[in-house]
Parts: structure tokens; C-alpha cells; sequence
DNA sequence: TTAGTATT
DNA sequence: CATAATACTAAA
């Protein structure tokens, strides 16, 4: 998720319009922009290395912020302010409101002060998170894509630590594909319905396979796509794997195992396809439908029932039974829940509102 | 085997 | 105090 648009993002903080004009007329911060602060936030003290769960918070509140319908303006000014939000403790309630205030934010002009911003971009590279841009920042004094450039293509970034040859050669090459086009990003649904149907519909003529659907974002409707998932079941999933990646619109494998299989197709665009047993299918199309969010409280409930849930089934915690997983309505009969439309499966209170027997609060409105 | 990145 | 679980790759 998130491709940043950014059009090489300024090294200043989002926040600062301030105002040239001298108007004195109040900047006004909309809710995005709140999100790309506390996002870039986030990415700044992960590189930093700082708490993961501080880290986490920040991440947490930008999706609070996003969900949300009212300008954050108008929560600021009710009863309760910002406190208001899930996810919005003291520190980053205090934050979010300086930056409405005054459009600006002290403590991220300090952050990036500390930490190179540029490193963010060099994030966004396939294959480089943070743990990685900390140490060519450290070790080799580079924070700027084009540092890395020449470095990687000079020998400067050699005694880097799990930076060995073969690293530095698909560092190269993903440079290279960011020169060819400008960055990944999101596309409308429409634009990739042929190409989902046409792969799904290819693996599908495949004997090996049992059962072959399209999962992720493209499932739950959503109106831009950032990848393709499709999840198959079969009793053989290598053969799968090596024929889904010989497909004609294969432009490039990005990675190949025994159980997944990952390709560029249309254009650039990614394509995850999952093998899986059928007695798994139900809880792998769940796993592969996502969202993210979803799963995570999902499976979160299902450890408060004493059970576990992973893409494979729902299993008891003590003795590790199988409950569940062939099909997705036992999945989530399993954990007590009516089966969730792919569409409402956002963590937006949908989990709650399909859970039977201890009645959910039913928040009268 | 482990660290890092990636996936929902 | 503190969200889940797993796969793949390269390095060690």
C-alpha cells in the first residue's frame, strides 16, 4: 500500500506552507496531509532505529486519520479534541495539533534534521527497507538516490554489511527499473480486469489446479489496484508455480518458491500467486483477501478463543487441532463470525458486527 | 541459521 | 503497555 505519489518530495516539511502572502489567513492542513506527516514520521524513526511499537503508533494513528470522514479540524474543535481518535494518544494529539495550528511541526523539522528525509526515497527501492538505508547512511555516508547510484556502480558500497554481490546486483537492477519508469504505482480497477481474468482463467485450464481465484485489493472491490493476488489450490503446487511463471504476459519473475510465486505483467504490474493445499484453499483465499488490517484483528480474535489462524486453517492453541480451512464461511464460523462481503473487510468495525452470540454493541446511529 | 524484506 | 503469521533471499 501507499506508493507515495511523491514528485520527489521538498526537503521541507510537508506542514510549512506557511503562509507566504503574510496574510495572516489560517493554513488550513487537511487530513492527507496529517497522514503523509505521521507516515513520514514513522519512516524517519524506523531508519533512526528508534521503539518499533512508538514507530507502530505513529503508523496506527496515520490509519486512524485516513478512515476518518470529518476534517480533523473540526474533531480538534468538539468536546474531547483529538483524544477523541482511536490510536491518538497524548504525544501525537499534541503534534497533530500544533501542525493545524501553525502548519508546521517542530519535532519533525528536528527529526529531519537527524535523519536524512532523502533516506525515505531510498526506501521506496524493492529490496531496501530501513534497516538497510540506516546502514548505507552510516556506513557509507549515503542519503541520496543518486550517492547510491554511483556508489553501487563504483564499489563504494563494498564491506557493507548483508550487502554481498549478489545483493548489490539486484540493488543495480531495481535502480535501473526506476530509471526505465517512474515508480509503482496504483492502477484503476479497469485498467487490470483484463489481465486478472485472463491469468486467473489461464491457471484455471491448468490440471494441477483444483480451484483458482483472485484475492487481494481486486476482491474487495477496492477502485485502484496496487498488485494481483491469486491464490490456487492444488496437490502440486511447484508445477503450478512453474508454469504460472512461463505465462506469456510474464515481463520478469520477481521471486519463486515453493508455495508462492511473484511476477511483473501489464506493464510493471505485480502479480502474487499463491499455491496452497485444498484443505487450505478457504483459509488462503481469506489470508490472501486481506486487508492486512482485517487479518491482523482477525487473527488477534482468534487467539483470545484460544486459537490460531494462519493461512493454512484455524488451529487450536494447546494441541494445535485443526478446526477449519477449507472453505472461507468456516473460517470465520470458526471464530464465531457471520462471513464478511470481501468489500467490508477494512477493520472498520465490520469484525465486531459479524460476531455472534455475545452480541456486539450495536453503536446506535 | 539468521537478518532483512515482503505479503495479506 | 504494546497487532498476526508466514515466505523468500542472501548473507553469515
Amino acid at each position: 500500500m501507499a506508493p507515495a505519489p511523491s514528485p520527489a518530495s521538498p526537503p521541507a516539511n510537508r506542514g510549512s506552507v506557511r503562509d507566504p502572502g503574510g496574510s495572516g489567513a489560517p493554513v488550513t492542513i487537511s487530513n492527507r496531509d496529517v497522514v503523509r506527516t505521521l507516515e513520514r514520521i514513522a519512516g524517519l524513526l524506523e531508519i533512526r532505529g528508534d521503539n518499533p511499537f512508538k514507530v507502530r503508533a505513529y503508523r496506527q494513528a496515520a490509519v486512524q486519520v485516513e478512515n476518518l470522514e470529518t476534517p480533523l479540524s473540526e474533531i480538534a474543535a468538539q468536546e474531547g479534541g483529538l483524544r477523541a481518535i482511536e490510536g491518538f494518544g497524548a504525544a501525537i494529539a499534541e503534534k497533530v495539533q500544533e501542525l493545524l495550528r501553525t502548519g508546521r511541526l517542530g519535532f519533525l523539522e528536528d527529526l529531519e534534521g537527524e535523519v536524512p528525509p532523502t533516506l525515505l526515497t531510498i526506501c521506496e527501492l524493492p529490496g531496501v527497507g530501513p534497516r538497510t538505508a540506516a546502514a548505507l547512511w552510516h556506513e557509507a555516508g549515503i542519503s541520496t538516490i543518486d550517492q547510491l547510484d554511483h556508489a553501487a556502480r563504483s564499489g563504494g558500497l563494498a564491506g557493507i554489511p548483508r550487502l554481498g554481490a549478489r545483493s548489490l546486483e539486484n540493488l543495480v537492477a531495481a535502480l535501473d527499473r526506476r530509471v526505465a519508469r517512474g515508480g509503482r504505482r496504483r492502477r484503476p480497477r479497469e485498467e487490470v480486469t483484463g489481465l486478472a481474468e485472463t491469468l486467473r482463467d489461464e491457471l484455471r485450464a491448468l490440471p494441477a489446479a483444483q480451484r483458482v481465484e483472485l484475492a487481494g485489493s481486486y476482491r474487495r472491490g477496492e477502485a485502484t489496484v496496487g498488485d494481483l493476488d491469486i491464490v490456487v489450490a492444488t496437490r502440486h503446487p511447484v508445477e503450478v508455480l512453474t508454469c504460472f511463471a512461463a505465462l506469456p504476459q510474464v515481463e520478469r519473475v520477481i521471486l519463486r518458491g515453493d508455495t508462492k510465486c511473484s511476477i511483473e505483467a501489464g506493464g510493471g504490474l505485480q502479480v502474487d500467486c499463491r499455491a496452497i493445499p485444498p484443505e487450505s484453499f478457504g483459509a488462503a483465499w481469506q489470508y490472501f483477501t486481506g486487508s492486512a488490517a482485517h487479518n491482523v484483528r482477525l487473527r488477534g480474535r482468534a487467539l483470545r478463543l484460544g486459537l490460531t489462524l494462519n493461512e493454512y486453517g484455524v488451529y487450536r492453541v494447546e494441541g494445535g487441532g485443526r478446526v477449519a480451512g477449507a472453505e472461507e464461511a468456516e473460517v470465520y464460523a470458526a471464530l464465531g463470525l457471520d462471513w464478511i462481503p470481501p468489500e467490508r473487510r477494512l477493520d472498520r468495525g465490520e469484525i465486531d458486527a459479524a460476531s455472534r452470540g455475545v452480541s456486539a454493541p450495536m453503536a446506535g446511529e
